[in-house]
RNA sequence: GGGCGAUUAGCUCAGCUGGCUAGAGCGCCACAUUGACGUUGUGGAGGUCAGAGGUUCAACUCCUCUAUCGCCCACCA
């Protein structure tokens, strides 16, 4: 086959990707130890971004090293229908139409939201397969598969009855916006200044008053109480008296609790215990009334008339001006404090007590964080470990129902004449079931997607089902984002060390985001989003994923650029030419034999290709996917490249060439998997598939051969530097004296440095290449030699500088005593070579004079 | 309030357990030349490794402090 001068992705990449699929080289073998990864499957009825992209190219170089390593891969793909997310999407479309969600029922709901996904799904998986990415397909679990339901109703029932979910009245962070509840870790805290109000309760005979302060003032009207700290000398004779709360005509105590900072405001709280969890943990130490005056939907309910039904921040301004008019401000200043907000809207979060589901995480969480203090989980960037064991610590009891209806039913019944009998069924399509003579209503609510994504591992791997592809759990490594450390990976270990008593996972590698090339975040307002797929069709998929991967390492947020990507196509075409210049040697009917290392650059490059093919392993061993990456381009641009094909010009040896060839290719795969396949597909002596072709295993070579070689190039190196100092643009002859290594690779010699000719003299003559340590000389004129006198002694003064240095060190005699006998002597025979250097430019300086 | 990370060439980043005259890619400069590749080749310039101390024969690397930037966690009104 004849390949064109320039490659072109977009003529191969598709097909390339199909006879992968249909030769069924994704799947597990059977064969070989296992080693797996579960995708943390992408939102099924988007598009992927940047962050997708990368994670995909990650774990599909790992895929690809170890399928190729002998290793039986389970790559697993996912599909996650991404309940709240997708929620927001599909009530936006609602609102289009003038409808929301009240107008429907949960199954109604349900199934249009069904139909919405699977008309967007599908998408999301051609994206991956333009990645390149060699997941199972066949194996692929939609987070609303039957098997998922399954397993986590089956989890849901056990911590059930291990006593581990209770239904409580708790403070929740409510999105008045989105009418849901949501886990502690989708408030968004923020730092911001805010005003402090000073407000005067009067007492009952309104002779004296008590001053709160307060950033929420609206929140008064539901206040039960006014705390103060019980050693606090101001209060201390008002405790257990009684005010009048402003604006309404109730009656509230003054208590006294630890809880208040004396040294805080004013030292007096008012306390709303509908609306603030501490207020909410005061309220059930005192036995006090909850009232709740926000409602639901972010307006007032059980206010006076005149603030019935506003939105919170006009009910505040309301609220203070009605405070003013009554001669009740004190006061206020400005502070600093944190706000929760929405994560997905932006808005604040109202605190409102709701019957929710919980889970009792702290058995969870206490076992989990020994687990990866014994070091069950190695963590890629380790400082993580640590954070995680801070956030078992500090974890608090989990609330897993969700008020939206695309999401896992809560499988559990309201008996109806007792609100407080609740019963676990799974027949959650069933509005009421009856139990003895006893109908029990379900549960409206979902779960927690986090709680089903939770047990992502051991469902995908049907671990507790004894599947097939059980033998995959635990999974060899968990590849995310770091920003889900905590929603997601601090949760699969809880759950996965409870339902199977087994770590998820062995390592967890986390990626950080990928910005903008000027560290910013990328975004559409910000007009500096990279789309893959624009990056592919452009670029070429391979190119996409070399760029990717370059100057990247774990849980750092990284700059991208597409000039990245440019490289990487560069490299890809450089491949290419490579290819197109051997196949072009070996001709139509070359038949494969095993290499026979000939030529010094044989030997060189056989030792070259075998370090490279240990170094990317051991790099990518330690997740060091850049590093790796970078081996892999300088083995074939620079070694294979410059010196080997270059140098091969001048002999002929067509079993090295394809050697090197096939090795490039296999080294090159698991980064950029289509051009080297693509490229094995066009070679006539193979007729198997390079992506299930075995690892390169090290070849015999050489070894002084090798180190000829790299001494030839010294020379070459030195002779290419010179010509470059000298005008002109003339070609020299090198003259050499007693040198069988010159003598037997003058051609080569010739060839790598652009000289005119390579001679061997008897008496020296020129412009001696001091650096080579051989007898050789540039043919130069007396006048260029004059020239170039300066740049002589510029060498000459950096090798004194160098031998200064040296002979500083050696004189030591701590340095000689203590360190390594190895540094030492290296440090002499350095000194011994610029010594003879220092003695050969002086020499030829002396001729000049 | 607690924790973490970063600071190395114009830009983006490596430098893993301390030991090569501190590296790469891109950019820049000069030159080459088009029979593998201009998505090229050859050569080069460019860094007091944020600052100050300390440990060590030896510090970009370990320790302490300082400065700047960034991130995460956190129910103080």
């Amino acid at each position: 086959m004849k390949l064109s001068k320039i490659y072109d992705p977009n003529q191969f990449e598709p097909n390339v990707y199909g006879l992968w699929e249909t030769s069924g080289a994704f799947a597990p073998t059977g064969k070989g130890e296992p080693y797996s990864i579960v995708m943390p499957p992408p939102n099924a009825n988007g598009n992927l971004h940047i962050g997708h992209a990368l994670m995909a190219n990650l774990e599909d170089i790992l895929a690809r090293y170890y399928r190729m390593k002998g290793r039986d891969v389970a790559y697993i793909p996912g599909a996650d229908h991404a309940g709240f997310e997708t929620w927001v999407v599909y009530e936006r479309e609602l609102a289009k139409s003038n409808q929301n969600r009240f107008d429907f029922t949960r199954e109604q709901l349900y199934s249009q939201v069904w139909n919405f996904v699977q008309q967007q799904r599908g998408n999301m998986e051609l994206q991956l397969r333009a990645l390149g990415v060699s997941a199972s397909w066949g194996d692929l679990v939609f987070t609303l598969d039957e098997k998922v339901i399954k397993t986590v109703y089956q989890t849901f029932k056990r911590l059930w009855d291990d006593g581990l979910i209770y239904r409580g009245e708790r403070i929740v962070n409510y999105s008045t916006k989105y009418q849901t509840s949501y886990a502690d870790i989708e408030v968004d805290h923020k730092l911001e200044k805010g005003t402090l109000w000073k407000i005067a309760y009067p007492s009952l005979d309104k002779i004296n008053e008590i001053i709160v302060a307060t950033t929420r003032p609206e929140t008064m009207l539901g206040d039960t109480a006014i705390a103060v700290h019980p050693d606090d000398p101001r209060y201390k004779d008002l405790i257990g008296t009684r005010v009048m709360l402003p604006l309404t005509n109730r009656e509230i105590p003054i208590i006294a609790d630890e809880y208040v900072d004396p040294k805080f405001g004013t030292g007096a709280v008012k306390i709303t215990p509908a609306h603030d969890p501490n207020d909410f943990e005061v309220g059930k130490r005192h036995d006090l009334e909850q009232i709740q005056v926000i409602d639901f939907d972010g307006r007032m309910i059980n206010v006076p008339e005149q603030f019935m039904g506003l939105e919170v921040d006009d009910a505040r301004k309301k609220v203070l001006a009605a405070l003013e008019a009554a001669e009740l401000r004190r006061g206020e200043e400005t502070i600093e404090h944190t706000v929760g907000y929405d994560y997905k809207s932006g808005l604040p979060i109202q605190p409102l007590i709701k019957d929710q589901w919980f889970l009792n995480v702290r058995p969870l969480a206490d076992r989990a964080k020994k687990a990866i203090e014994d070091g069950d989980i190695r963590f890629f960037p380790a400082s993580k470990q640590h954070a995680l064991t801070q956030y078992y610590d500090n974890l608090r009891d989990w609330n897993l129902s969700r008020q939206i209806p695309w999401g896992i039913p809560i499988p559990a019944f309201q008996n109806v004449n007792n609100p407080d009998d609740w019963i676990y069924d799974e027949r959650v399509d069933e509005k009421a079931i009856v139990v003895g003579d006893t109908t029990y209503v379900r549960e409206e609510d979902t779960f927690d997607t986090w709680f089903s994504s939770g047990q992502w591992p051991f469902i995908t791997t049907d671990y507790l089902e004894e599947g097939d592809l059980s033998r995959f759990y635990p999974t060899s490594v968990l590849e995310t984002g770091h920003d889900i450390l905590y929603p997601w990976v601090a949760r699969m270990i809880m759950l996965g060390l409870y339902a199977t008593d087994k770590v998820p996972f062995k390592d967890v590698y986390l990626h950080g985001l990928v910005l903008d090339e000027h560290g910013q975040k990328m975004s559409k307002s910000k007009g500096n989003v990279i789309n893959p797929m624009e990056a592919i069709a452009e670029y070429g998929s391979d190119a996409l994923r070399l760029g990717l991967v370059a100057a990247r390492s774990a849980g750092q947020n990284q700059a991208f650029s597409l000039s990245k990507v440019v490289s990487g196509r560069n490299f890809c075409n450089k491949l290419w030419n490579i290819a197109r210049f051997i196949e072009d040697k070996l001709g139509e009917d070359y038949k494969p034999q095993p290499p026979e290392p000939r030529s010094l650059v044989d030997h060189w490059i056989i030792r070259e290709l075998n370090a490279t093919t240990l170094d990317i392993g051991q790099q990518l061993e330690g997740y060091r996917f850049a590093e790796a990456g970078d081996a892999v381009y300088h083995a074939i641009w620079d070694n294979v490249a410059d010196w080997f094909i270059e140098a091969s010009k001048t002999e002929d040896n067509p079993q090295m060439l394809a050697w090197v060839l096939d090795t490039s290719l296999k080294l090159a795969h698991p980064f950029a998997p289509f051009v080297t396949e693509t490229i094995w597909q066009s070679l006539n002596w193979h007729d198997d598939l390079l992506i299930t072709t075995p690892w390169p295993t090290a070849i015999e070579y050489n070894v002084i051969a090798a180190a000829e070689f790299k001494r030839l190039q010294n020379l070459v190196i030195e002779a290419r530097y010179v010509t470059s100092e000298l005008p002109g643009n003339e070609r020299y002859t090198l003259l050499y004296q007693n040198d069988s290594l010159v003598d037997d690779n003058v051609a080569l010699i010739r060839h790598l440095a652009r000289l005119k000719d390579v001679t061997e003299i008897d008496i020296p003559r020129g412009l001696r290449l001091a650096n080579s340590g051989r007898e050789a000389w540039l043919d130069v004129s007396e006048e260029t030699l004059y020239e170039h006198q300066t740049n002589l002694e510029v060498r000459l003064s950096e090798a004194r500088q160098f031998v200064r240095t040296l002979e500083g060190r050696l004189s030591n005699e701590t340095y000689t005593q203590k360190a390594p006998a190895r540094l030492v002597e290296e440090s002499r025979q350095q000194l011994e070579t610029k010594k003879t250097l220092i003695e050969r430019l002086e020499t030829e300086l002396e001729v000049l004079k």
